[in-house]
DNA sequence: CATATACTATTTGTAGGACAATTATAACAA
DNA sequence: TTGTTATAATTGTCCTACAAATAGTATATG
């Protein structure tokens, strides 16, 4: 049985035309493109097909439409997409994995950054996240609030990139960080026969005192026990 | 004048309904969605309106879609959206600056998943790249060039998703490297004036003797130029 | 009985027409 | 000059029709 077989469509190859018809003419946000039925009668083909084609590119974020005023070009947010597909659900768990991977190798790899620019201000907001965090208990942290102290380093590393995926990426490391907890119930018993973990408090401690290279590695072992343990995890 | 303000069109609910659908049943790639008239009479509206939606998640790689056989969820390839976004004449600056800080976290970020995993034929690989781009001397090497030994630095790592994303970055980094280099020509002029330019025969160097530390240090002064540059840079 | 072939019905893919909704522009009025 | 109104152009939505592909069934064939 054939499988996984899909026909390139009319509104497969009009929506590269027009990403071409871009390039091609070297267009810029605010510029226009050419409407519905100029499109139309460039390719020969209907309406329907050029607005399936341009219904994509709008939702992707590369265009703008409106009545009267017809398409214009705009900077997409490139994460749209992903955005859209980044389902546990959907994803095996070999994606899953490299993503995790992705996440360790990204927030050990920003650890200059962060050092670079720290000031006293964000270790005061980071020394609040921390001792909120001890008030609730390691053991009842929800993923929010361990994202909290997270999202913090990642600001301080001021790549709005970077950011923007991490939290786009929080689907997956609710799902690691859940499956994980639901294994080693309750987490702390399994950590507790380790090294002893390691915290937030922990981390923090590092940034203050400037030992990088050290954080780089806390940082990693913060994070790497989650890729592990995906390792042996069946769905 | 009001501006950037874009109507949300039925294209756009529709298609949201249809992945809060596929999250709300649990469906996993392999099942079956209604087929597009029973989306229609389920949400009152027309068939055009529910295959726009359709080609958008066709786009995404959510589902795929066969005469007779009707639409069936599929696993998405995660990077699709970002590929066709990503064109550095659409982007602005301080985007692509992100993003070249990203690539430098990123490969930063992979050196103890490189060290752990790497060879004696990954190390053999290596030099024969590197021999080959000594023979066409360092101010000739195109990015293609250029791209070999990082690629092989990637597929070292072992994370494909990884491997991927730099795939996809590859217009940003040919972007920032015609740009600097058109502003430093030649650009070794500049760099003797530095401390000795990193060279891929460095970083090699590096792993074979198993210095990691040194080699993130090292890997980041190879990259970091461009990513300082494009400060600077105007377009 | 097994296997290949042809048929049928279903579903997506494409086309084209009609009208509604929106709004940039022009024309006009104050 | 400024504000209002009319207009015309363009996207947004709906509808119908048919083409193309194909899963499943029926039929023919060895």
């Amino acid at each position: 049985m054939k499988t996984g077989f899909t026909a390139i469509t009319l509104a497969d190859q009009v929506e590269e035309k027009i990403i071409n018809f871009i390039k091609e003419n070297n267009l810029v946000p605010g510029d226009s493109l050419p409407n519905e039925m100029e499109f139309v009668e460039m390719m020969g083909i209907s309406r329907n097909v050029v607005r399936e084609a341009m219904s994509r590119l709008r939702m992707l974020g590369l265009i703008q439409t409106r009545p009267k005023r017809g398409i214009v070009v705009t900077e997409p947010p490139l994460l749209n997409g992903l955005k859209k597909v980044l389902d546990p659900n959907l994803l095996s768990i070999g994606t899953i994995k490299d993503m995790m991977g992705m996440r360790i190798a990204l927030e050990t790899g920003i650890t200059d950054f962060v050092f670079n620019n720290v000031t006293g201000a964000d270790i005061m907001e980071l020394e609040q996240i921390v001792s909120r965090q001890e008030a609730i208990g390691i053991n009842n942290l929800s993923v929010e609030d361990e994202m909290l102290f997270h999202t913090k380093i990642y600001k301080i590393a001021g790549n709005s990139f970077i950011l923007q995926f991490n939290e786009i990426m929080h689907p997956i490391f609710v799902f690691a960080k859940q499956n994980y907890e639901s294994h080693f119930q309750p987490i702390n018993i399994k950590l507790k026969e380790q090294d002893r973990i390691v915290e937030h408090a922990d981390l923090l401690q590092l940034i203050k005192i400037g030992k990088k290279d050290e954080y780089r590695n806390a940082i990693k072992a913060h994070l790497q026990p989650y890729w592990e343990f995906l390792y042996n995890y069946n769905k």
